[in-house]
DNA sequence: TGTCAACATAGACACATGTCGAAGTATGAT
DNA sequence: ATCATACTTCGACATGTGTCTATGTTGACA
């Protein structure tokens, strides 16, 4: 049994979609819905996070390992951190393979934040 | 000449179109722009700001007082403190009209961060 | 002028966060 | 078994953040 939980018990589901919160101008959020939302935005909140993200994200493959973007600035530890931290807002997953841990995006989860800030002028009528 | 500065020196222009980011997965973000985003995401990772955010981004006029929105079940300086804080982002701005201050959103700087999260398959090349 | 209402600021406090060095855990090679 | 590599976790520290009460500022009105 592993002592550690690396790709185990992630927030969301890898690829489930996940119907979080409508869009910011639909109405009012409620309080569960702000806080779902402000915790995914917290997670890139950071900017060592987001170019993490980013990395990841633009990665060939779709996925990359942590060796692969570990050039950001700060210790191997702060990057191992950070990119729990991404893991546990749902916006990476991560997996094992061999010697190395790969990376990639959680795809449903940034389109529904994607889509949270879309600012279309109607919605209010239906 | 008036000791605040409401309304005034918006660290982005009201009415500017930003064009502050690239698509995420476009390639690896630099660290400057890394560090305009993460302010932005900062801005929104807060339950309340996000709610006062909400608030004002689906009244009527697209626009709303202080005193319209102020309900988020934190004291009004707290209110205040977060709706600096969301100017101080450029995603709101403020204009004082006899009494009331009213706030309301700077589209173009939401859907910047919009279209940086817009995870296009096309960028990942092929 | 004085007073009230609608905000904004100041100062203080508890708590969260980013960072590091050191140590632990898995996997593969010698 | 021993060692090296690729991570993760731990413990500690300085700094940042959200919240409050108290106070200041501005405008309207009597």
């Amino acid at each position: 049994m592993s002592k550690y939980d690396v790709a185990e018990l992630p927030v969301v589901g890898p690829e489930v979609v996940v119907p979080c919160c409508p869009p910011i101008t639909a109405g009012e959020l409620s309080v569960p819905d702000a806080k779902r939302m402000a915790a995914m935005f917290k997670a890139l909140s950071d900017p060592v996070r987001l170019r993490l993200f980013s990395k990841v994200a633009s990665h060939p493959a779709g996925e990359a390992c942590v060796c692969d973007i570990m050039d950001v600035g700060v210790s191997q530890p702060t990057v191992s951190h950070h990119l729990k931290k991404l893991r546990e807002a749902g916006l990476l997953t991560s997996e094992r393979r061999g010697t190395w841990v790969y990376y990639r995006v959680a795809p449903s989860v940034v389109a529904a934040m994607a889509a949270m800030l879309d600012l279309r002028p109607a919605a209010a009528g239906s």
